[in-house]
RNA sequence: GGGUGAUUAGCUCAGUGGUAGAGCGCUUCGUUCACAUCGAAGAUGUCGGCGGUUCGAAUCCGUCAUCACCCA
């Protein structure tokens, strides 16, 4: 049954899917023939994502070297898994929950947890689909999850193995919060924005009626001319709510303005409280007035003064970043009781930003505004929940990054993990190298629970103290575990269990009452960064902490391809937890690629509406050409411009392979050619040629993938296909084919076939849809393309025969002279003309004899005779070693022929004049390689001959005129 | 402010010292004989500017300009 015009993509592409999975194709350890592994662990898109610009070209990028190493008989893993997306995940099922007016705080952490199970179970499979749409060859029946039990021992014993070294702590410290999911967030979960804002100037008047003189005139040369004598100074702040928690107004030491000044104090306006003016570099004296307002508790900077200048930390909102004035003892204290109730009555509850309006017209109503002046600044984001992260002072567990960095660092030193592109290294190590603490809990309930139990203190004689600052923890893997320790530290029989805090006190009091011996822990509510566990997934998904088969064998595993956007969050991370756990680097190369623009290069986002989405254009052009489009624009280093019109380009490739395969069918090339038929012997030249050809591309593509030069190797496979097989090879087989030699139509059916089985091979890492679809379609096969043989031994050094080479190339040579002089002169296309050959050298001589059908059939050319001269009125054709004409008189113009020619020859001359400059330089020929002089040599002796062929031509063109 | 990269045909981009390339687009011609998602032919470049190294620079170095991204 003849092949289709054209390739369905949508019907065939699910059917195919199918049938690999049906058959097992994808497991791990299919079709492996040798012993080396090779394994590729998935980037885990979010459960609850879907398939984006990003995902499907990281994917494209795996599957081509997952299914190349398959094929070549590697014991292959991709293993697949999503990550539970703690922010994300809740943040979408809360507003789920919102709609039908419920909160999670009532429903309570157990229900609520229900109901993102059963969202995951409703939308976790999508991203599943997607990737299937594209082709991705994973091995699903191995897909992994974050939250599943055995990844949550692996997340658990990390937390624990690293609370036991020492390595994770918990500490009050200033943290990015979110107010909006009221949790705390990694300094890269942050995003800056500049906003247009405003710089707000306040007086703080000093105490005890001090005074100053502050310069408000200067000369020319910037010295002062003009004093004011003031009793305030002027702090300028972007942010004036939280003056109610300044402890301190900075300014610089050497800054001669205030060098009186420091120690003083100054009363905070509305809260009346005395802070002192410190002397400290962070105060910049050019910026503002020089002075400073210092607030620890809400300002990364200012935290920094205070630890320097021992100033206190006076938290001031809540977490939904309202003003938390009342029942705040830190806030109070030292303040007159007026003040603070006044302050309590005035702004206490209001919202961060109606708090700053307030403050700033009382500030005008009382006289100490200063001014204001409008201000471009930057303003941390929530990357999830786009609003203003608050500096917030709270309780937090840590990883101490730098106790576990450097082996991170010297891997990739020394070149035990290489990351590619080189550039991305510095990347690397800039960040790792000023790395800071990693806050690594999260306010949420989805998520893994910070194994950690707290119980009341004990003091040096025993007691139990219930005190909130004699709290003890307790790390361990379970609840029995942890109750085993704190049977021993406190001396007691039963250790219970409650989940919240004031439960376990309720509980221990009526233990107490009852005079039992029994402690009552309860267990810390926050739950871990989702990196946290992401940073695990290659031991977590291969079964560790157990000794599993797969551990050992898969582990480490080979490649990573990740976006540059995760190098930090993702893989520096599993870099220091991999060598902190056991040693060993996660995996061996890792590729960095950039990001998918839209074809202006903006980045695409879905507020810009410039989004494509895989999933179209799988649907209009087809996953093959999605890919390879993907793979072909995949220079490494450099993001990418997608644009529909090259997808569509390469689908018409497909189309193209497509009908080179129904051409062939047509003519009987698989009713010769077998499945799994050893290259063939032809003798045709044109036959020996393409063999070589075909050897060629393969160790094109072969270095390429190597060397992760994806759009290497898929425009090398293009080149092949389209410019070699297509355009010469069939149509010089289609007079071979149309031959009365059974033997050379019989060889030519072989090679034909055999070519094109490899060409399907080849190209199936990039296309894998059409070329298992032409595959099935052809023969009858021992394997199903996804499985085939890759043929890694064929080499272009035993295979390639020179003499063929030469011949074909002076051959297309010649045929394309033909075709460009006639389409210069005007010749009918349709018209078949006569050529009368001039001279012609002996090799000239035997290319011709063996291909004269192909170049008549393929030029137009009616008959080929030998002639003395060109006959008046005639278009020269020159090529190596001879020269043709085509008798056109009467056909031709000849003044388009005498243009024609001497454009020729001005180009010619140009560049024999360029190579006969170099030679002529002594140095060049001197200094220069052998081979590059020799090369120059023969290039300029070519481009004299024909050049001399071209005036000959001119000339007589000049004396017929 | 610090860092990284980019600048090559109309567009998108390859090109690590030896004759400037590809795809798309454009122009002309062409459909019985695999494919119009096609074929044939063609036009288009001070390789961002300036300096340097070299026999030789799109390529190496310096500098300037413009743009982009990352980090503060």
């Amino acid at each position: 049954m003849p092949l289709d015009k054209k390739f369905d993509a949508r019907a065939a592409e699910t059917r195919i899917y199918e049938a690999w999975e049906k058959a097992g194709a994808f497991r791990a350890g299919a079709n492996a023939s040798r012993d080396e592994t090779f394994c590729i662990m998935i980037p885990p898109p979010n459960v609850t994502g879907s398939l984006h610009m990003g995902h499907a070209f990281n994917n494209t990028l795996q599957d081509i070297l997952v299914r190349w190493h398959r094929m070549r008989g590697f014991d292959t893993l991709w293993q697949p898994g999503q990550d539970h997306a703690g922010i994300a995940t809740q943040m979408v099922v809360e507003r789920e929950l919102a709609k039908e007016g419920l909160d999670r705080r009532e429903m309570g952490r157990e229900k609520f947890l229900e109901r993102v199970w059963a969202w995951k179970e409703q939308s976790g499979g999508t991203i599943i689909n997607q990737l299937k749409r594209l082709g991705a060859s994973c091995d699903w029946s191995r897909n992994a999850f974050t939250m599943d039990e055995t990844f949550q021992r692996a997340v658990i014993r990390a937390f624990v193995e690293f609370y036991r070294k020492g390595w994770i702590y918990r500490g009050k410290r200033l943290v990015n919060w979110d107010p909006h999911f009221e949790t705390a967030i990694s300094d890269l979960e942050v995003e800056q924005v500049e906003v247009d804002g405003k710089m707000w100037r306040f007086r703080y008047p000093l105490e005890d009626g001090l005074s100053y003189r502050h310069p408000v005139a200067f000369d020319e040369e910037g010295n002062p001319t003009e004093w004011e004598e003031r009793d305030y100074l002027v702090v300028a702040t972007t942010r004036p709510e939280t003056m109610l928690g300044d402890t301190g107004v900075a300014v610089h030491p050497e800054d001669p303005r205030y060098r009186e000044l420091i120690g003083r104090h100054v009363i905070l306006p509305i809260v009346g409280r005395r802070i002192p003016i410190v002397a400290d570099e962070y105060a910049d004296p050019e910026k503002g007035t020089g002075a400073v307002k210092i607030t620890p508790a809400h300002d990364f900077n200012d935290w920094e003064v205070g630890q320097r200048c021992g100033l206190r930390a006076i938290n001031v909102m809540t977490t939904r970043a309202a003003m938390w004035l009342k029942d705040n003892p830190d806030f109070a204290e030292g303040c007159p009781p007026d003040d603070v109730a006044r302050a309590i009555q005035l702004l206490d509850g209001l919202d961060r930003y109606e708090a700053r309006d307030a403050i700033v017209t009382l500030a005008r109503d009382e006289g100490w505004l200063d001014g204001i002046d409008e201000d471009r600044h930057i303003v941390p984001h929530g990357d999830r929940s786009k609003v203003a992260i608050e500096p917030y002072l709270t309780d937090q567990w840590f990883v101490d990054t730098s106790k576990i960095v450097q082996p991170a660092i010297d891997a990739v030193k020394t070149g035990e993990v290489e990351i590619l592109p080189e550039q991305d290294k510095k990347v690397y190590f800039n960040w790792l190298e000023n790395i800071e603490p990693w806050c690594i809990s999260r306010q949420l309930w989805w998520g893994h629970q910070i194994p950690v139990w707290y119980g009341p203190g004990r003091t040096a004689d025993g007691r139990i103290d219930y005190s909130a600052r004699a709290e003890h923890a307790f790390c361990g893997e379970s609840f029995e575990e942890v109750a085993a320790e704190a049977r021993a530290f406190y001396g007691v029989d039963e250790v219970h269990e409650k989940t919240d805090i004031a439960d376990a006190i309720e509980d221990q009091l009526e233990s107490l009452s009852h005079d039992s011996r029994a402690i009552t822990l309860w267990r810390d509510p926050d739950v871990l960064d989702t990196w946290f566990s992401s940073g695990l997934w290659p031991i977590g998904t291969l079964g560790w902490p157990d000794d599993t088969p797969e551990l050992r064998r898969y582990y480490p595993t080979d490649v990573l391809i990740t976006g540059f956007d995760i190098i930090f969050f993702w893989v520096a991370r599993m870099m220091m937890m991999e060598y902190a756990l056991v040693g060993q680097k996660p995996f061996s190369t890792v590729y960095v690629h950039a990001l998918v623009r839209d074809e202006k290069g903006k980045k695409m986002s879905k507020s810009l509406g410039n989004v494509l989405d895989p999933l179209e254009l799988i649907e209009e052009f087809g996953a093959d050409a999605v890919r390879f489009t993907l793979a072909a624009m995949a220079a490494m280093g450099r993001d990418l411009k997608l644009s529909t019109s090259r997808i569509a380009g390469y689908r018409n490739f497909g189309t193209k392979l497509w009908n080179a395969v129904r051409f062939a069918e047509m003519n009987g090339v698989y009713e010769v050619h077998r499945d799994g038929a050893a290259m063939p012997e032809p003798r045709a030249t044109a036959n020996r040629w393409i063999l070589g050809e075909t050897a060629r591309v393969r160790e094109e593509v072969d270095a390429a993938l190597s060397a992760f030069r994806f759009n290497d190797a898929a425009n090398a496979l293009y080149a092949f296909v389209w410019g070699r097989v297509c355009d010469w090879y069939v149509e010089f087989a289609k007079p071979l084919l149309a031959s009365e030699d059974a033997e050379l139509v019989a060889e030519t059916r072989a090679t034909m076939g055999w070519v094109l089985d490899r060409c399907l091979v080849l190209l199936h890492p990039f296309m894998p849809f059409i070329t298992e679809e032409l595959w099935g379609a052809t023969l009858p096969r021992a394997k199903m393309l996804v499985h085939a043989d890759w043929p890694e031994t064929l080499s272009a050094a035993e295979v390639v025969d020179a003499k063929a080479e030469r011949e074909m190339r002076w051959v297309i040579a010649l045929i394309e002279e033909i075709r460009s002089a006639r389409a210069q002169m005007r010749v009918p296309a349709g018209l078949w003309i006569p050529m009368l050959e001039l001279e012609l050298d002996a090799h000239g001589r035997e290319a011709l004899a063996c291909n004269e059908a192909l170049i008549t059939r393929l030029a137009r050319i009616g008959s080929i005779e030998e002639a003395e001269a060109a006959p008046k009125g005639s278009v020269t054709v020159a090529v190596e070693g001879g020269s043709f004409c085509l008798p056109l008189e009467g056909i031709i113009d000849v003044a388009a022929e005498r243009a024609r020619l001497e454009k020729t020859v001005a180009k010619l001359e140009k560049e024999l004049a360029g190579l006969k400059g170099r030679l002529s330089n002594p140095k060049f020929v001197e200094s220069a390689p052998e081979e590059v002089v020799e090369e120059t040599r023969e290039n300029a002796a070519a481009r004299e001959e024909e050049l001399a062929k071209l005036r000959a031509a001119l000339e007589r063109l000049t004396e017929a005129a």
